[in-house]
DNA sequence: TCAAGCGCTAAGCGCTTGCTCACCCGTGAG
DNA sequence: CTCACGGGTGAGCAAGCGCTTAGCGCTTGA
């Protein structure tokens, strides 16, 4: 095993694809899924923009859909890693909040093309591989929940429906893979920073007294 | 002309589509394109949900990209159309941002498979069929922002960056298609009113005092 | 009564799709 | 040098795709 065998995670894009024609494979998949979608892509479009020939694809690879369930697998767990970091780092119910929104904004602008799949393809995949990545997401939700069900105890958050704003927060958040960079002249940290702005709005309590009926 | 011709419009939900066979065939393709996306759909699949051949649809409509134009731009116009009565209504900034983002949700959970497809296979358009919906876009964007600017103006909203809290208004509005019903036990009109206050708070200044410089 | 015309179907065309298979070539151990 | 072997290719298969066409039966106006 040599060094560079060993740096393969966290840093590289998809360091944890091992032998490198598979790699390239997966790095063209995506583009062209996020591009075109999963059902318009050919086998032959991505063997082409990876610079191989169609056959090779199944060398590494035995199904087009297995190739979306390592991109979807990866991705997902990318995804959920980085909303569980920040949540759970020190600190007050709002900066918890505002840093897990933030950074899974962040992900979602600077790799959307990345997110777009891992997002927007989930039906494309096989009943069992679907159930597996669709348990990744509870543990999404349960993070957020987590945040708001604290700061509402804390009293920093007033949040009448707990359920329906966690859903409409990883809503907002998500759908940032999907225009993102379309029309666009923000930087990921931009939209990060407005949207977790915005997020904190929502669920704030208002500072001066307030006994929560009006 | 009968009286069911002239009762063609805006009471029945595809009313626009004159001959019924035509209409079948739409609201089966909506069906099909909906559960599993445009290009995963197959023109076989469209007519046997209508109760028709194959070559049926080829009658009525001259492609099947045409069909999901013809969806895309009556789905379209519907949505704009709620969204700009609802901006026009006399009231405060608040009320009309309320009363458009409820009556857009309600829109998108209640008829969530048009608008899944309306909202999420824009890119199966043809670039003449698309430039033409996003322009329609553009309209939607315009009312919203239209009330924010007239909140800030009278200082009933606080929106630091009024385009971003656009997109982001729509994003989360157009979203709905996605998820609704695919977990829940929500009605639409809840969901309308819960994300009408979400909003509201996104957007609100904050009552008391407040000079507007910080 | 009957021919015209329209809505519809059965059959199928040409093409593309996901995927396979026989073979090739550079590398490294014996 | 030889030869096995793993990564790669060219050609192509069966199936399914969007779409067409010849023709059928029902309605309709003269």
């Amino acid at each position: 095993m040599t060094a560079a065998d060993d740096m393969t995670c966290e840093d590289v894009p998809w360091g944890e694809v091992s032998p490198e024609a598979a790699r390239k494979l997966l790095i063209a998949a995506v583009e062209a899924f996020a591009e075109r979608g999963y059902h318009a892509t050919t086998t032959r479009d991505i063997a082409g923009r990876a610079g191989m020939s169609p056959a090779a694809l199944y060398i590494h690879y035995k199904t087009k859909e297995e190739l979306l369930h390592r991109i979807s697998r990866i991705g997902h767990d990318r995804a959920l890693r980085i909303l569980s970091v920040a949540a759970e780092r020190e600190g007050t119910p709002g900066e918890r909040l505002a840093g897990a929104v933030s950074s899974f904004v962040r992900w979602h602008a600077g790799r959307h093309d990345t997110a777009r799949v891992v997002q927007y393809e989930l039906d494309a995949l096989s009943p069992e591989h679907r159930t597996e990545i669709v348990e990744l997401r509870r543990r999404s939700d349960a993070v957020i929940r987590g945040i708001l069900r604290d700061g509402v105890e804390s009293g920093d958050f007033d949040v009448p429906d707990v359920p329906g704003t966690t859903l409409a927060v990883l809503s907002l958040c998500v759908d940032v893979a999907r225009w993102f960079n379309t029309r666009g002249h923000r930087t990921p940290d931009e939209v990060g920073e407005l949207y977790a702005g915005l997020v904190l709005r929502m669920v704030s309590a208002r500072s001066s007294s307030g006994d929560g009926r009006d």
